[in-house]
DNA sequence: TACGATTCGGAGGGACACCCCGTTTACGCA
DNA sequence: TGCGTAAACGGGGTGTCCCTCCGAATCGTA
């Protein structure tokens, strides 16, 4: 059933041969512009390095967003492998925490990748919510197992968690060593989620 | 000694009347632009507003950055002060548990206060980082007083509680019903924050 | 009142997102 | 293989935005 999001994927997928040339092209150029510049990068300078008109680039792409998942859409299916490996795991609980670290990893080396899927999530765009979606469908299943060993209060929804990932990273990846007070404070937010558990704060001083 | 940091306050003050009175013009336009249309609002149409010349406007504020901390300054007082009151009070613990609540209904009244407040204490900018600056001494005294009280744990700093409170209200911002949510996950985070405390979710299931 | 320093704001430069529309290209079919 | 048509292309134009220059206007003071 989740094939059918994979049919309806992100972008409208071009038919001749030249519109799935370019396409590609201002898929690449856009990944290497992101990795420079973060989310906000030029449009016509993607379209430059693409070695297409912008005109091009605005017909594969309405929306900026629509671009950003296009780039992001490899990283978030490696997202929900990495999903699928940890629910096979021993320890569910300990799965979701794993997969939660991943997730903030890949959002912390993906600049605006948390935006992207923020926002995707909330704009009227149906097809915009599928990364969104796809992730949230994997975390479910982590969270539901973890759920089921005792592991994680009850009253803990996927989306919050989720959402907390991202607000954090968003928060913290202006910050000169923000991975540090990542790391920090989504230990501080673990804690919260775990029934009923004293910390287990490694170096309390 | 924190009457030093008002004495070089947020923004070098004009000196002529005139000077002044557009001063005031444009930080009155830029409140109600902002609360339009956030803090993204352009700011010709603010000079527009204030019935000033661009120019006049960057004269004033050098930076986005800039007109923003002048917006908030009133606001950013209100809520050390709101912090002193509840330093008075009997318990510690909840004292500083309200304070993060009334700075989290802050910056959700207040689109783009918390990326405001974020990106001013991380820039060079040693007058923009004033905003932050007041409200990390305001919720020290409180976060101390928490502690001494045994009501969180040791390792927990403010900017900690104060970046979680502006992720979650960053998050959650472009959220119809975002307010509900930032709730949700300040419940959680502040559960994280408590010592051995088991979970004192309000309403499970 | 008259002077000098300060402040003002219109005009303009550079960058950007986005669109119009004449031209070129690839595909399907005879 | 050759051709007609629909699809795709991209240069150039428009409107917006941020920001700066510099001559004109204004204020405070002697």
């Amino acid at each position: 059933m989740p094939d059918d999001h994979r049919a309806a994927a992100v972008p409208p997928r071009p038919r001749r041969a030249d519109a799935r040339r370019n396409y590609d092209r201002i898929v690449a150029a856009a990944t290497s512009a992101i990795a420079e510049h973060g989310a906000e990068a030029s449009l016509e300078e993607i379209a430059r390095r693409a070695g297409v008109g912008s005109a091009t680039l605005h017909r594969h792409f309405p929306s900026r967003q629509r671009l950003l998942e296009a780039v992001f859409h490899g990283k978030v299916e490696a997202l929900c492998a990495t999903a699928r490996d940890l629910a096979a795991g021993p320890d569910p609980g300990e799965a979701l925490v794993a997969w939660l670290r991943a997730v903030a990893a890949h959002v912390v080396t993906n600049r605006g990748l948390a935006t992207s899927l923020l926002h995707g999530a909330q704009d009227g765009d149906a097809v915009g919510a599928s990364c969104h979606a796809m992730i949230v469908n994997a975390g479910q299943e982590l969270l539901d197992g973890a759920r089921r060993a005792g592991a994680v209060r009850d009253d803990v929804a996927i989306v919050d968690l989720l959402t907390l990932v991202n607000a954090i990273c968003l928060a913290t990846e202006h910050d000169p060593d923000g991975a540090a007070e990542a790391e920090r404070l989504l230990d501080l937010v673990l804690a919260g989620v775990r029934p009923g558990l004293p910390s287990r704060t490694p170096a309390a001083k």
